[in-house]
DNA sequence: AAGTAGTCCTGAGTGC
DNA sequence: TGCACTCAGGACTACT
């Protein structure tokens, strides 16, 4: 999916056109989506003003007036697209702004809504592997999707001494550790990946056997690879876009993630694949312990 | 309790 | 040009 670095660009380009604006029409177009709309999605949000836009973890939330939060998550596949005045061109004509007319409408667009930005958002979502929720603001940390969540990767909070106590214990492969939303929540496969070349720690190692020097390095890694990828308006492989409709540019900086059988970038061995856990997993097998 | 397959869905890419 | 097959950035459920 969309990880951390992707989400929070969706979600800095949502800003403008969401945070303190009101939604004037909202259209459900396919409600099966993994999670099901409620019947009531749309007269709950119509009328109602985003008072603030924010992240956990990879889901974007929208706290509106009227004491509900948007939830939103991107699933693999998801995108929100922000038609303007401005992006008009570029992402086709999409209709009159107040009109049924939706001559471009991609078959994949499940909701369209607008704002008094005034915009037009599209959720587009291939897979339908996305959801879009309605859930009381004050419950939300303890709603079922949010409550064993992990700390924010980003956050002050998350250093080596805390990626210490998180791996006590745990004989899983490290890679698996990572990608466990109850940890840290916001990282993905490809971050993983890179973070752990960065930090030269094999992602078959067990969690548990992961020495102090080198925890001492994938904490930062972890941090600067987000950090990176997000000035870079996150990667683009094939189903991420910003909310402008253009690609982010991370994909290029890859040194392992996607490249089975090139060159490592710092020896020169050949870059290996293995699957863990059903996920693809890229390493450099000298370098990284 | 912890770890791992199977599952949801569509589309792109590959090999014959 | 077509068909069969594999794979994909996530995460839930149901098993061992």
């Amino acid at each position: 999916m969309p990880e951390l670095p992707e989400v929070e660009t969706v979600r800095r380009g949502l800003q403008p056109v969401m945070e303190g604006r009101r939604f004037t029409s909202v259209q459900t177009r396919r409600g099966d989506l993994r999670v099901p709309f409620p019947n009531d999605f749309a007269a709950r949000l119509t009328g109602r003003r985003v008072v603030k836009l924010r992240r956990r973890a990879k889901y974007i939330l929208g706290d509106l007036d009227s004491g509900e939060t948007l939830v939103i998550h991107l699933g693999m596949s998801g995108r929100m697209l922000v038609h303007t005045e401005s992006t008009r061109k570029k992402l086709g004509n999409y209709g009159r702004h107040n009109g049924a007319i939706m001559s471009d409408a991609d078959k994949h667009d499940h909701v369209v809504m607008e704002t008094d930005a005034p915009a037009r958002i599209v959720f587009n979502d291939q897979r339908r592997f996305g959801l879009m929720l309605l859930v009381e603001t004050a419950e939300l940390d303890e709603h079922k999707l949010f409550k064993g969540l992990g700390i924010e990767p980003l956050g002050d909070a998350f250093h080596a001494a805390f990626l210490t106590k998180a791996l006590k214990g745990k004989k899983t492969p490290i890679k698996s550790a990572l990608l466990d939303q109850r940890v840290i929540a916001g990282l993905g496969n490809i971050y993983v990946c890179e973070a752990l070349f960065r930090a030269r720690v094999s992602p078959k190692r067990q969690a548990i056997k992961v020495r102090p020097d080198q925890i001492a390095l994938l904490a930062p890694a972890i941090k600067s690879i987000l950090r990176e990828a997000l000035k870079a308006g996150g990667s683009s492989l094939r189903d991420h876009k910003r909310t402008d409709g253009e690609i982010g540019m991370f994909q290029h900086r890859f040194k392992v993630y996607d490249r089975e059988g090139e060159p490592c970038p710092a020896c020169k061995t050949k870059i290996k694949r293995l699957v863990q856990a059903g996920r693809s997993s890229f390493y450099c097998p000298n370098c990284q312990k």
